[in-house]
DNA sequence: AACCTTTATCGTATTTTTACGATTAATAGA
DNA sequence: TCTATTAATCGTAAAAATACGATAAAGGTT
């Protein structure tokens, strides 16, 4: 994100560009879509849906755990990793939060 | 973003990630907030209310604008920037679809 | 124990983002 | 016209993101 005054900005402003960022790279909405619609959700799997090499998916998966988006659980050698509904609902009632008081826009 | 294989995903999903990354930055959510609360929305107010430098604030807003969440409108020798209702509508309709489609989590 | 499979981490190159000061452009007013 | 105000753009430095190959770690299997 290049140097960023994180500390000069409100602790709900961070939360939801923290939450944003982790949404913004295609291919980790594609991980999100994957993992919602197949019943499988062993890394090796994501690894070969996408076009990328198996240690940039990692880091995908990775960014997306930081947000509490997903979660992985070990199962023997592999990682199944899934949606974490818990998460996703705060996701979903920050950004609706935001949209709405955005709504109210009085300017112009 | 550093690189990155916009070609290998689907449209959608480059249009949604385009769309996270625009409200992936603390600055850019504040802006947001303050055109919604704001009565005033000339770009001088704006550099006024964020801790960073005219020309930093200019550059968020073109990110802003580039995905349509806003539009300015020159006025003298300032600018109005106001939210555009329109854009912010097909912001939460994509963003909900992708929440709605993840809550169908059908793995593990 | 030796080996294979699976995933995370390391090191690194490239690109993008963030931020700022300086400059330019455009408009309003004296 | 000259000047002041306002905002965009340019140039640049620093930091983060993206991607990959190579390596390490951890768990099964033979």
């Amino acid at each position: 994100m290049g140097l960023t005054k994180t500390k000069e900005f409100t602790k709900t402003q961070n939360e939801i560009a923290a939450m944003a960022k982790a949404l913004a790279h295609p291919a980790r909405i594609a991980i999100l879509q994957f993992l919602a619609k197949q019943k499988s959700c062993v890394c090796g799997d994501i690894v070969e849906e996408l076009p990328l090499a198996q240690s940039t998916v990692s880091q995908h998966l990775k960014e997306l755990k930081s947000v509490g988006l997903i979660k992985g659980e070990i199962e023997g050698p592999a990682v199944c990793y899934c949606i974490d509904l818990k998460a996703l609902a705060k996701i979903k009632s920050i950004f609706g939060e935001l949209f709405s008081e955005v709504e109210q826009n009085t300017c112009c």
